[in-house]
DNA sequence: CCCTAATTCAGACTTATTCTCAATAAGGCT
DNA sequence: AGCCTTATTGAGAATAAGTCTGAATTAGGG
């Protein structure tokens, strides 16, 4: 566990050095492997708000001389996010991103439905409101995320087809 | 359109009869079928928090006696989720699931990445931060969801496998 | 250094969703 | 009421994200 102060938890997240990400692996009988340090380590020097799908993880990697797996990719960064390591994101096209779950960067999505054109915004309100609702019925919180769909300015001039 | 109240959006939404949903496709060169009647039909039926995945959806509507097929389902749902009528929940499932947009029951979801269990719970200030946000980009909300991954109290007391 | 069980890899497999294209039908126009 | 254009539907093929399988490897405890 890396910390745990329960008065504010925005605290504990966040900060995996190698030595907190053994533990918390081994605290439930799982290993820490090349692999799973390499891909933290991605996502840690990532820049701020940028986000990977399994195959951006993949050519990454490989394009920096790791030849990891696909499978372990899936793998592993579900395993991080069921950690609370990474955000699983849902954004606009039919694949997840990955990032990393820091608060200092804590973020959300406005997202076009037409274009799928995305913008980022910070809003303090939100995790609190996370904290708060996930205390009430005593889950551990682990990320929470305001996805907002509308129609941007330009797609709003505009008249599409359907599909 | 249906109502256009700038200054109370959240009274803008929901209550689509034949006729609004009908003038609202005929805006955009679109026409109105008796599968998007029927479908739309079945959502404002449907009980208050009850979301329909397309397949839940195709079963539905077959058990009713309507043969609709399964791509005019998808197309369907789409249509109406970009138009705002319905909302697209990503829950802990590999499949999206769509529910009624109605600001009166305008809800959020709390999932144990663990166990995938779900509570829906309500909270005011959501749509208000949504509604500024998306003001302030100048984009035309049509929904927003708060999202939160946390564990639920069960699974924090029980060490599970990774998969 | 050994042993057990977790993990990796490669590729097959699954399945949600999209695409294609011929047939149908909504709705504007006369 | 009938015609015409074009959006829409239906059936099934195609796509692609993600999962599963089983043999080989390896982390980490003893």
């Amino acid at each position: 566990m890396i910390v745990s102060d329960d008065k504010n938890w925005v605290m504990s997240m966040s900060f995996y050095t190698e030595d907190s990400l053994k533990a918390e692996l081994h605290e439930r009988g799982w290993r820490l492997t090349p692999q799973r340090e390499i891909i933290l380590d991605i996502f840690q020097n990532l820049a701020a708000g940028k986000h990977l799908s399994a195959e951006d993880l993949y050519e990454l990697l490989k394009s920096e001389g790791h030849d990891i797996s696909l499978s372990t990719i899936y793998r592993t960064v579900k395993l991080m996010a069921r950690m609370g390591i990474l955000r699983e994101l849902e954004l606009a096209e039919d694949h997840k991103h990955y990032e990393i779950n820091q608060p200092y960067h804590h973020h959300h999505h406005l997202i076009c439905v037409r274009c799928n054109q995305t913008i980022e915004f910070k809003n303090e309100s939100v995790l609190k409101i996370g904290d708060k609702t996930s205390k009430k019925e005593g889950y551990h919180l682990l990320d929470c995320q305001l996805t907002i769909h509308a129609v941007c300015p330009s797609c709003q001039r505009s008249i599409l087809p359907v599909s």
